[in-house]
RNA sequence: GGGCGCGUAGCUCAAUCCGGCAGAGCAGUGGCCUUUUAAGCCAUUGGUUGUGAGUUCGAGUCUCACCGCGCUCACCA
């Protein structure tokens, strides 16, 4: 059973006594003609007009924000999807019966209709003047954050709001009904992810949704989730990437396909890490990794423009210049700008590990090649790509999808996007041999036997699907979320899911 | 998983350093108030101080364990 607080009781007794009286607390209809912006729009409007003194009537609904009684009159705003307008009851106009009946059993965060005329206050705020009014649904648990002040400039201040970062995350319903803020962000999460589409589609690349349960997970190397089929009796996996099913499709002539959805990644935690994410991922036929450069930093700069207005924004106090082109690094160049150890002089595991004990760097011992380079990225390189930064040339053992450099068989054809120090995206010329890529994944197998528990499972019908032949071809992917942090300034991943993974309660 | 920090009324926070009656504002309740807007004024309700144990005459405060969250490191294509 549910236990309620001294506040709730007193508000279930007035629903109680409510019905008592035969007044509906969740009545099925309501009815409105303007929002509250609709309405303020239209009296000014009319103000303005010849016609002046014209009588604007509307009827508004929302959210009862705040309430201030004053005897024989009322003032309330209300909050809908628009914004907030002011209401003014007064007895003159609806009699001492119905003025009590607000002042008494209406509390913030009830829904009401209200009917009336539009009119100016003395201090000058459009307002509604109530002549009719009816409850739409009582609200049981008080609002976290009951009172506003609007500033001279128009500025909400929020007293007492709700601030708790866990109890906004587990209560989103609180934090979005009380926050202004925080509707806002994910509005433009829904702009960012619009202009994403709406910049491929422009470009005649197919949205495709692919499973999301798979019987063999790859394209990534993380641990998945686990799953099972109770009448298939089979084991599944939630997929940790989509790739090597949007591959499939262009075996199948869609010569430029992408999809956005879901990723689950049954790993650690962080401030940029959930368990589940959302993934953008193209692939695009006759394309290299250059062309997709290219591509992706016009993308991200039009969604930036789209969210913000603007390619400029501020992330945690620092500008962030997406306007195309940027900066791009070689890994090889980077490092050796940066430590002194030049990759390609090492083209295996003992002679690299001897270079950086040449150079006196401390590094983890007894890993591969590969590992040993992604470690130097993190280690020199990462936090120092502040503004957007293509590194690319990636070492061919810590990509087993994608096509190396002709000439260089240890080099892959790979770039990662780099902004405020953070991974952004991964991309590269996809590999299309299928001789090489069967190879490639009993490397894999192999390499991650030894120093690993993350296998890269041979994906036997991937192999039989790019024997029928593949078009070369450039594939993305890009963390959604991150890109929404930057575009929203969220230091959190958490910020910017509507339901981020908590532990459970209790 | 490691380190550091936080958890007090529905919400925001005091009291913790140096143990001594657990407080304020808002919200709520009762009253006054016909242009307020964080309305105001008078009165008033509300607490297992995250949970459990320990030290002590006495614990919100000190100690330990646990739970949750945050930051950070590790992990992470």
């Amino acid at each position: 059973m549910t236990e309620y607080t001294k506040l709730e009781e007193i508000r279930l007794e007035k629903i109680e006594t409510l019905r008592e009286k035969g007044i509906e607390t969740y009545p099925t209809r309501a009815k409105r003609t303007h929002t509250s912006a609709e309405a303020i729009e239209a009296f000014e409007m009319a103000e303005e007009s010849a016609s002046q003194g014209e009588e604007v009537l509307a009827t508004l609904t929302g959210r009862l924000r705040s309430a201030r009684n004053l005897g024989k009159i009322s003032f309330a705003h209300i909050e809908d999807g628009a914004g907030r307008v002011q209401l003014f009851f007064r007895v003159n106009d609806i009699g001492k019966e119905k003025l009590d009946f607000f002042a008494k059993f209406f509390d913030l965060g009830d829904f009401i209709q209200a009917e009336g005329t539009m009119f100016r206050t003395r201090t000058g705020e459009v307002t509604l003047r109530v002549s009719d009014f009816k409850l739409l649904a009582k609200a049981v648990t008080p609002l976290p954050a009951a009172k506003d002040e609007t500033l001279e400039d128009g500025t909400v201040v929020h007293h007492a709001a709700l601030e708790d970062v866990q109890l906004r995350a587990r209560q989103r319903y609180a934090d979005l009904a009380v926050n202004l803020k925080t509707r806002e962000t994910f509005k433009k999460r829904a702009a960012i992810t619009r202009s994403l589409r709406d910049f491929l589609d422009e470009r005649d690349f197919l949205e495709v949704e692919t499973p999301i349960l798979q019987p063999i997970y790859g394209g990534a190397a993380a641990q998945p989730f686990t799953t099972h089929h109770n009448q298939l009796k089979q084991e599944l996996y939630l997929r940790i990437s989509f790739e090597l099913y949007l591959k499939r499709l262009l075996v199948g002539n869609l010569e430029r396909v992408y999809e956005i959805g879901r990723d689950f990644r049954n790993e650690g935690v962080s401030y940029k890490h959930n368990p589940e994410f959302t993934q953008l991922e193209f692939y695009w036929a006759y394309a290299d990794y250059l062309q997709v450069m290219e591509l992706t930093e016009q993308m991200v700069a039009y969604a930036a423009e789209k969210a913000t207005g603007s390619t400029k924004v501020t992330y945690q106090g620092q500008e962030i210049d997406f306007t195309p082109p940027w900066n791009r690094l070689e890994m090889r160049q980077g490092l050796l700008d940066e430590c002194g150890v030049d990759i390609n002089e090492c083209r295996d595991a003992s002679s690299l590990h001897a270079a950086l004990n040449e150079k006196n760097i401390e590094h983890p011992a007894d890993i591969q090649r590969g590992k040993l380079i992604d470690w130097m990225v993190d280690e020199f390189l990462e936090a120092k790509m502040i503004q957007p930064t293509f590194l690319y040339n990636y070492p061919r053992e810590i990509s087993p999808l994608a096509k190396s450099i002709p000439g260089d068989p240890q080099t892959v054809e790979r770039f990662e996007g780099f902004v405020a120090g953070m991974e952004l995206c991964n991309a590269f010329t996809e590999l299309n041999d299928p001789i090489d890529q069967e190879q490639r994944f009993l490397e894999m197998g192999r390499d991650y036997d030894e120093d690993d528990e993350e296998q890269h499972p041979m994906d036997e019908d991937y192999l039989r699907a790019m024997r029928y032949g593949m078009p070369p071809n450039g594939g993305f992917g890009m963390g959604v979320d991150r890109l929404v942090m930057l575009l929203t300034d969220k230091h959190s991943i958490r910020e910017v899911l509507l339901f981020p993974h908590l532990r459970a309660e209790e």
